[in-house]
DNA sequence: AGACCCGGTTTTTTT
DNA sequence: AACCGGGTCT
């Protein structure tokens, strides 16, 4: 006899109707704190699904109330992955939902493609035919090894001009994340280059052959890998995929082709997949990404559900118009229309200085003028176009006292002493990165490019390891320091210290050199301080130098010092890095033709489409005051003339949409 | 021959 | 601030 073990109910006739659900089961009232259309997102299960969020409609808000739904219903926190741009955004995220829900939200997958590739890789190493102890090269070291490459190669003749490393490395670096040819490129972008093709594709060959031979990996690498592995459908992605039932990619106007490839490949098995974005805040595009792809996505999935957020919860009515109005004198037309939910504000204004030091003095004068308002500073915001547009407003900002926190440009881990002292922990980590060799070799008095590379040949050949007793290697006629090196490489490499213990030995080597080679030490001595203190949140040092590499390290900045200090700070920042965040007042430097937009982008009309873009998200960015400020005189050192014009995206507004001021000289 | 020093140039935007 | 190229020093 057959016991039954269940019992069916019939739902209605094709049985594909999914079971209505009872709301009052959830502890969060969803249909109540979520508008029609976000509720529809937030409550979506299976499926393809296509947000199209315009700028402030509460995207964020709705991915973090889906991932708590879905908690809810009872899904493994860590069935979920969330996608993000950066690392902070995926963590606010989290720690949102957290707060909405529990705990269990904090647990779900989430972070960069960056950062998950890199994860998996480390997990899967085998099946992804990897060492599992991989170098990550960061930009830098990617140009560092193409340049080595570039100039053994011999392809350097006086005559004609050869591609510098920072083309070449866009050039493939494009290549792979467009899947166009690098043949393609040079036409398109640099056709000067078109006669050198062959010997750009040898390099490209020698560059290859060489990351895998020395085990290094670069940004795009780790998406390669990942596609790749994904694609292999071998056990291992098998065991991964079937753990992740859920994928969520947020920003997705600002994927590229790989990236693309890489989500498809992440849904093969559980085809549930949701991505937000808006193709009118598409500002990267120099990294491959192109904003067609948004539109696309329909036809990379089948059924594609497309839900739209059009009421905006940011900003004032006034500050929309203005942004609307920026996006007017586009060539393509967006389909969304924002409209806002806030009453009425202040019109934005448009501000004139004759000079840049008295755009400064302005802004440096009107965050006062705020802060007495009782404006907090970290509401306040100063975006720019390029990182370097903002150092006059810095030295001003700093004489009138006003702490302030940077975003964008030069970062922590690229200043050479930093890059110095994460070589030695990098060489501990993988003996075969060359890259980082070179470097500590060059650090060395007496030794140049050429006895390094002796040096590297020795140890290719393996008649020089630092895995021997360092004994033996006094038996080269390299002088005792070289031996001195050696000995602590071993050191780092063998015992078995926490980081933070290997940093101090490093420490104590580096600092005479460091003294030696920088006139600055002193200012620099800051941040190694700042690094040890950084490394002591570390257990292992593989976790710590792949996050040095990967994530921005601002983050952990902030952290060491909001512990003794809770000040509040004002935040400089790039358009592209202020790209999803808000503040009460927004300042927006430089609107200067020439420089935003970019005198570059001029002879092309994507990038100048782009450059619009950029100001439209840059507006968008405040919630209930906005100022444009322009000098009318600044000198452009590369052009060698004075730029005066204001800005076209500007100067082409309506008037009744802004307020114009020229400031008085005696100000 | 190879290391080092100096000075002029060059800067979008990021993982 | 960092890079490149060229000239000079060891």
């Amino acid at each position: 006899m057959i016991q039954k073990k269940y019992k069916l109910k019939r739902i209605n006739e094709t049985g594909f109707t999914k079971p209505i659900i009872d709301e009052a089961r959830f502890v969060i009232n969803y249909k109540n704190e979520l508008n029609p259309a976000q509720y529809e997102a937030a409550s979506a299960v299976d499926g393809a699904y296509l947000i199209i969020a315009g700028a402030g409609t509460g995207k964020t808000r709705t991915l973090v109330y889906r991932v708590a739904r879905l908690v809810e219903l009872g899904y493994d926190p860590q069935s979920i992955l969330l996608l993000t741009f950066t690392r902070k955004a995926a963590n606010e995220m989290m720690n949102r939902a957290a707060i909405l829900l529990d705990h269990r939200c904090s647990k779900i997958l989430g972070g960069t493609f960056h950062s998950f590739a890199n994860s998996v890789l480390r997990k899967y190493s085998k099946a992804a035919n990897l060492d599992p102890s991989f170098t990550i090269l960061d930009q830098g070291d990617t140009q560092d090894v193409i340049n080595l490459i570039r100039t053994q190669s011999g392809f350097i003749g006086k005559e004609k001009r050869f591609p510098k490393k920072e083309t070449l490395g866009k050039v493939y670096s494009l290549s792979v994340n467009t899947g166009k040819k690098v043949e393609e490129i040079i036409e398109e972008d640099y056709p000067h280059f078109i006669d050198q093709l062959n010997k750009i594709l040898e390099i490209q060959k020698i560059f290859t052959e060489y990351k895998r031979r020395n085990n290094l990996l670069d940004y795009d690498d780790l998406l390669v890998y990942l596609k790749n592995f994904l694609e292999d459908f071998n056990p291992g992605t098998k065991s991964l995929l079937s753990s992740i039932k859920f994928v969520m990619v947020d920003e997705y106007q600002d994927t590229n082709k790989l990236q693309a490839d890489v989500v498809k490949g992440l849904t093969q098995i559980n085809k549930n997949i949701m991505v937000v974005g808006d193709d009118s805040q598409a500002i990267y595009s120099f990294r491959g990404a192109n904003f067609k792809n948004i539109i696309e996505f329909p036809k990379l999935f089948n059924d594609v559900q497309i839900i739209k957020l059009e009421e905006n919860y940011r900003s004032t009515q006034e500050i929309l118009n203005f942004a609307n109005q920026i996006t007017e004198g586009a060539i393509e037309k967006y389909t969304k229309h924002l409209y806002a939910i806030k009453p009425g504000g202040e019109l934005p204004f448009i501000v004139a200085a004759s000079t840049e030091n008295l755009q400064s003095k302005f802004i440096v004068e009107k965050i006062l003028e705020l802060r007495e308002e009782g404006v907090p500073l970290g509401e306040i915001a100063v975006l720019f176009r390029s990182s370097f547009f903002s150092f006059d407003l810095e030295i001003e900002l700093t004489k009138a006292n006003i702490p302030f926190q940077k975003f964008g440009g030069m970062k922590f881990v690229e200043s050479s002493h930093i890059k110095d002292v994460l070589a030695f922990l990098r060489i501990a980590s993988n003996p075969k990165d060359v890259v980082s060799w070179y470097r500590v070799l060059l650090l060395h008095e007496g030794v140049g490019p050429k006895t390094a590379q002796k040096i590297l040949d020795e140890l290719a050949t393996a008649r020089l390891t630092i895995k021997a007793n360092p004994e033996n290697i006094t038996n080269f006629s390299y002088n005792d320091r070289i031996v001195k090196l050696f000995q602590l490489l071993y050191t780092l490499h063998t015992k078995n210290d926490l980081p933070s213990e290997k940093l101090d030995l490093v420490l104590e080597y580096y600092y005479p050199i460091f003294k030696n080679i920088y006139d600055d030490f002193n200012k620099r001595k800051k941040d190694l301080e700042i690094f040890q203190n950084i490394s002591e949140n570390y257990k292992s040092l593989d976790s710590l130098l792949a996050d040095m590499a990967i994530e921005p390290i601002i983050d952990s900045v902030i952290d060491v010092e909001a512990t003794d200090r809770e000040d509040e700070y004002l935040t400089l920042s790039t358009i592209h890095s202020a790209k999803g965040l808000e503040w009460h007042s927004v300042f927006i430097i430089h609107a200067v033709e020439g420089y935003f937009p970019s005198s570059r982008s001029y002879d092309n009309i994507d990038t100048l489409e782009e450059e619009r873009r950029l100001m439209y998200v840059a507006s968008t960015r405040a919630k209930q005051n906005l100022f444009v400020t322009y000098p009318m005189n600044l000198y452009d050192r590369e052009a060698g003339i004075t730029l005066s014009k204001p800005s076209r995206f500007i100067s082409e507004m309506n008037p009744q949409l802004a307020e114009g001021w020229l400031i008085d000289e005696d100000f």
